[in-house]
RNA sequence: GGGCCCUUAGCUCAGUUGGUUAGAGCACUGCGUUUACACCGCAGGUGUCGUCGGUUCGAGUCCGGCAGGGCCCA
């Protein structure tokens, strides 16, 4: 009996690029069927009563809810009196009596003492009087209950597997609309028993179990009141009425459900994977080691890709499921409800000698798993496909490795014999402000319009840029702000660069200027000044960092190590070589970036181009926007087709054996130290400092004095001398004492600190 | 019931093969308005690295037990 599909059915207008996959689904599904990989079967089927179609394994999940366990006495039939020489009855425990006429069999565990001597005996279900085997199976619980169960057709999932392994009759009493079916099921033949059944017929399982219920209770066979419990119940994930198991024909797509060898090969497949990270392996293995059946693909629904078969129509009017008609290839797309078989004409649709043609629709994640083959153009573009399949990477979330990642999985091994990608990069769930996972029914989802209005682009992306593979992000707005902040600041380091190279002054008139311009202040002079030197070398470094981190999947570690890199470039690099790039231009005056300047100013205008270039780059992946808006201002196309920076051309222009990050740091630690005098005072960074005493750690005191010129403009310093600190232990030695007292004691030499600082009045 | 991940500053998280005094941002406090930036800058304090034990010259890091949190599968 299979379920009715719909009388008619909608055709929406598909766009080509849709048909396509729509035909690389069908292809991919008549593939398997020839190769016997797609199958159909009667069989028993996860059925949701509302939606009214069958669910895949891949789709369950269970949810506690309350139940009641019924304590049911089953009489001894003749063979059972006979072994045991006692009309004792047997008693069972159920949560599912309405279930009770499509009772099949009692089953115990095989070691069960109690039971052992009853196995092969039968007992009669009571009300409907049908005799039933007790039957040994290890799944069967001896401390659930009685120790003793009934197999029904069908309560759950153990229930057809019991059913299957032990060869037993079907005795389906649950129709697709979730109602007890109008006639009693086989087996159910004394007058009393079709009686019984008809109290039940066209009832809700609900009602039905009320009634029933209530007839063992008149009957005197439900010993004492049923005991409340909470067990986990099998719901669709996006149904809301328990899933019922229902005897329909339905396709099938092999996925080691079934066949151990086929599941060996899968895990194999999956141990081929590189799954980023790699604990996300054992999820995928949990899965495919844990099927209990295949894949179920056909859908009893309106929208979706349809399966591209028909069926002769028998004499008798009925379509005969055995031969199905197939489409070439070629013709695919196809909708067999509205395109005729090959070989009829459409006015023998449905009439017997005719044909007619498959209602269901594919699962969507058969045409998911096929996204590698619809993006590579498996069916249409076979250049393209032979280079381009297998892909690198298959980026996604850690819920859906059991569908999407499997069932892609599945695909490309029974159509290529390879994986579909060398790489899955899993990402974790989103999790709301407290660390839970969102859910509509808990009311703490945020969707992203708002966050994108509030904070912008660049700043969601930030923050969702910063979550690591395979773990959780909670949200978090706070991080968001801090994009926003990056995002900001690279705006406005872009102008000043852009304004203190003069390149701005030019690209203002014309793009074609601007990148004039920009060759000009980067290659018209060398960069000389260690400073500017460090800052590239340092630069370099981070290239080669970041392009390590996400060749290895980690584009957190990327993304923090140029973040890092760069506010050193704003606070410090910056402020420290701004004097010198201005090469005495007054405040507004526009700079010409082809007019000549000192060897100084050009080595800081090389400088800072060369880094805004790379930093833009290193950037564009997670500040799109902001990063391509500067590079509207000064370069032609996007940014995000520009090659990724060259760690090579950076250190080439730096220098060999140019001391990179430490100098850079020593330089910024000096800086920060001559900010403290001013912070301390209480006075402006503006203040300007008359003459101060510098005390440098032995091992940095070159890197300070070849940064000397840039850190007494930055720190407006008239006089400054730089002291080797451990020449310094005592207070003083320099032949000044200090005058606030402060450096009174034996300092750390491996300390920068200053003495004797006069601030001008 | 089987398995996986996590536990580090008030908060969010780094911490690479074990190796100086465990880091960042936020938040907090104070100061500052500068020739890119107030959606700003500078300076400052902040830790029993969940817990117990083991290996080691040395453990946030490796091993085992326990506790708590989260997830997958049954």
């Amino acid at each position: 009996m299979a379920p009715p599909g719909p009388e008619c059915r909608l055709v929406p207008h598909v766009p080509d690029h849709l048909s396509s996959s729509q035909a690389v689904a069908q292809q991919a599904f008549l593939r398997g069927l020839s190769r016997g990989e797609c199958y159909q079967a009667e069989a028993p089927t996860l059925w949701d009563v509302t939606f009214r179609t069958a669910v895949a394994q891949a789709e369950l999940e269970d949810r506690e809810r309350p139940g009641a366990y019924h304590r049911i006495a089953f009489e001894p039939a003749a063979d059972m009196e006979e072994k045991t020489g006692s009309y004792a009855s047997v008693y069972i425990e159920t949560t599912r009596p309405e279930l009770l006429p499509a009772c099949v069999a009692l089953v115990a565990h095989p070691d069960d003492e109690r039971y052992q001597h009853l196995f092969g005996t039968h007992v009669r279900t009571p009300l409907f009087g049908v005799e039933v085997p007790v039957v040994a199976h290890h799944l069967a619980s001896p401390d659930k209950g009685s120790g003793i169960a009934m197999i029904c057709t069908f309560g759950d999932v153990t229930d057809v597997t019991w059913w299957r392994e032990l060869r037993l009759p079907t005795r389906p009493v649950l129709g697709w609309d979730g109602r007890l079916l109008a006639e009693a099921p086989e087996g159910i033949t004394s007058p009393e028993g079709v009686a019984a059944y008809g109290e039940l017929a066209g009832l809700t399982v609900f009602s039905a179990q009320q009634r029933v219920v209530e007839m063992l209770r008149e009957a005197g066979v439900l010993d004492g009141e049923p005991k409340p419990t909470q067990h986990p119940v099998k719901f669709f994930e996006k149904g809301d009425k328990p899933l019922e198991i229902v005897t329909t024909r339905q396709w099938y797509i092999r996925n080691g459900g079934t066949d151990r060898a086929l599941n060996d090969a899968l895990v194999a497949r999956g141990s081929e994977l590189d799954f980023e990270p790699d604990f996300m392996r054992v999820r995928y293995e949990n899965w495919v080691r844990g099927l209990t059946g295949d894949w179920l693909i056909s859908r009893q629904r309106f929208f979706g890709v349809p399966i591209p078969v028909w069926y002769p129509v028998l004499a008798d009017g009925s379509p005969d499921y055995d031969h199905p008609i197939v489409p070439s290839e070629d013709a695919l797309p196809v909708d067999p409800s509205v395109d005729v078989a090959p070989g009829f004409d459409a006015s023998q649709r449905d009439v017997p000698g005719g044909f007619t043609g498959e209602k269901d629709i594919m699962d969507t994640w058969a045409t998911s798993s096929l996204t590698p083959q619809i993006v590579c153009g498996w069916r249409d573009n076979p250049g393209l496909f032979a280079a381009t399949f297998p892909m690198d990477l298959r980026p996604q979330g850690q819920d859906i490795i059991r569908t999407w990642l499997f069932s892609s999985v599945v695909r490309s091994h029974q159509e290529h014999g390879t994986l579909p990608w060398k790489h899955a990069a899993i990402s974790g769930w989103i999790l709301d402000p407290d660390r839970k996972k969102m859910s509509k029914s808990k009311g703490n989802v945020v969707t992203p319009m708002g966050l994108l209005e509030t904070h912008g682009s660049d700043a969601v992306r930030y923050w969702a840029a910063a979550a690591r593979l395979g773990t959780d992000a909670a949200f978090d707005e706070g991080q968001m702000k801090i994009g926003r902040r990056l995002a900001m600041k690279v705006l406005n380091a872009s102008k000043f660069v852009l304004g203190a190279t003069g390149i701005a002054t030019v690209a203002a008139e014309s793009l074609e200027e601007g990148l004039r311009a920009t060759a000009h202040v980067t290659t018209s002079a060398p960069v000389t000044e260690p400073l500017d030197r460090a800052m590239l070398a340092a630069l370099a470094d981070v290239v080669d960092t970041a392009t390590a981190a996400l060749s290895a999947y980690d584009h957190t570690r990327a993304l923090e190590v140029a973040e890092t890199l760069f506010w050193t470039f704003c606070d410090d690099y910056l402020e420290l070589v701004k004097t010198r790039a201005y090469d005495g231009a007054a405040p507004g005056e526009a700079i010409d970036p082809f007019a000549p300047c000192s060897p100084g100013a050009a080595s800081a205008r090389a400088t800072l181009t060369l880094a805004l270039h790379t930093f833009l780059r290193l950037f564009a992946p997670v500040l799109p926007f902001a990063t391509e808006e500067v590079w509207s201002w000064f370069q032609e196309g996007s940014v995000h087709r520009a090659s990724w920076p060259d760690s090579a051309r950076v250190r080439a222009v730096a220098g060999e054996d140019t001391p990179g990050a430490p100098l850079l740091a020593a330089a910024g630690e000096a800086l920060s130290v001559l900010r403290k005098v001013k912070s301390e005072a209480k006075v402006s960074q503006r203040t300007e400092i008359a003459s101060i005493d510098l005390l440098v750690p032995e091992a940095k005191v070159a890197w300070v004095r070849a940064a000397e010129a840039d850190l007494r403009a930055a720190g407006r310093v008239s006089a400054m001398q730089i002291v080797d600190a451990s020449l310094a232990l005592e207070p003083g030695v320099d032949g000044l004492a200090p005058e606030d007292g402060s450096n009174d004691e034996i300092a750390d030499p491996t300390v920068m600190r200053t003495e004797n600082a006069r601030l001008a009045e």
